[in-house]
DNA sequence: AGTTTATGTTGCTGCTGTCAACATTTTAGA
DNA sequence: TCTAAAATGTTGACAGCAGCAACATAAACT
């Protein structure tokens, strides 16, 4: 499916066909995502990537201009595919609004979990998000939006508490995120997939319940 | 007056003394602090610190052994500030649980937004938080212990719910950890401090609502 | 005084991001 | 089809970085 949007670019624009290699920006992103995986994000070098994958020490930069757009273009996936995992939870208990919110939440969590590498660069401390990257913005925008949509139809419908919705999704956010952040840097002391499951869950129901109108 | 201060480390064993320069360990932690809210903290380096200080560049070697012990030495001294200003905020309404719970996360975001230099060290990308620092988890440990001992004291009293009082903590911990991440991110478009003092508020309380009993 | 210890400097190695120049392969226009 | 242009990859260079070793100096201790 990720094929399919490249599809699009197919004329001469975009520089992510094959020539010589194998499709080499697409193998530097997945390698460098393996390297965070692997590693750690702090110690991801371009040139180690690029051994790696048995290239030259600059082959990475006819894909990306410098270090940063790598991180950009990893990100922007990664809103991207957190964007949609957030839709598909939403799509789930369209009548329970409280319930809807949980899943969202439940869904944020378990994403950036079962995607550390993404997750680690889409709040990297490099400040990626911010008015040098429109489109990265976008994307991270769109992602909070659900959120955010979740949160205005439960106040519709009398469910949530009245304050500023754009408030209440940030307070939302701040719970998905540090909870994700707390668990990819093992700070959480839980190793079972499972438990850090069950605590999701119990997080997202404090807070939809501290939502809720008395 | 500061050299009075270290006359009283008269003794060996403290590497705090001044002999050419004045102080320089604790110049560079100073200066390190200063780099990371002027620049950021992926650009700090001990060279760079080390040019701004008028010394050699390898003369902050003398006092850590490696970068990485700079950074586990700034999160000791951000730890504890934080754990103070958590016991001070916790001694506030000691007969109000919902309101002394309230009041540590929002000093706990409050620290970090001003703070924002050693937060971002104590919660680097760089898992200063583990085996390898025993002392600095433990200074983590006692901050976070603040937050869990007012959960614990909550539902002694019947105010709050009595699942597992560590999750709960974690819950907390999470909400103020990703919030105060953002807000030093800049990803919560906030200028104000007073607006971010306001959403602190909101949150804690969204928070503490839903781990009321009914 | 003389030795030891603490501190600071110089020089080196290997790694990194990035630039410039060049080489090769693919694409496109005649 | 042949050739020019574009896309892609390589080599070599430079500066900045972490860290090590050897050396220099100043303070402390005996």
């Amino acid at each position: 499916m990720l094929s399919l949007s490249t599809c699009e670019q197919k004329k001469k624009l975009m520089p992510a066909k094959a020539y010589h290699h194998g499709d080499l920006r697409q193998k530097i992103i997945e390698e460098s995502l393996a390297w965070i995986e692997q590693e750690n994000i702090v110690s991801l070098s371009l040139r180690g990537v690029a051994k790696r994958l048995g290239v030259s020490h600059n082959a990475p930069y006819r894909h990306f201009p410098d270090k940063e757009s790598l991180l950009v273009a990893i990100a922007k996936i990664g809103f991207s595919q957190l964007h949609d995992a957030l839709e598909q939870a939403a799509k789930s208990s369209p009548n329970d609004h409280q319930q809807q919110l949980e899943n969202i939440g439940v869904a944020s969590i378990q994403y950036a979990v079962s995607h550390r590498a993404y997750y680690q660069v889409m709040f990297s401390d490099r400040q990626l998000i911010c008015e040098d990257h429109p489109e990265l913005y976008r994307l991270s925008q769109a992602a909070f939006n659900v959120l955010l949509d979740a949160i205005k139809a439960g106040q519709s419908a009398q469910v949530f508490i009245f304050q500023d919705s754009l408030q209440l999704a940030r307070i939302c956010w701040s719970m998905t995120h540090g909870l994700s952040m707390l668990a990819i840097d093992n700070q959480l002391a839980i190793t079972e997939e499972d438990e850090l499951t069950e605590l999701a869950r119990m997080a997202t129901k404090v807070v939809s319940t501290g939502l809720m109108q008395t």
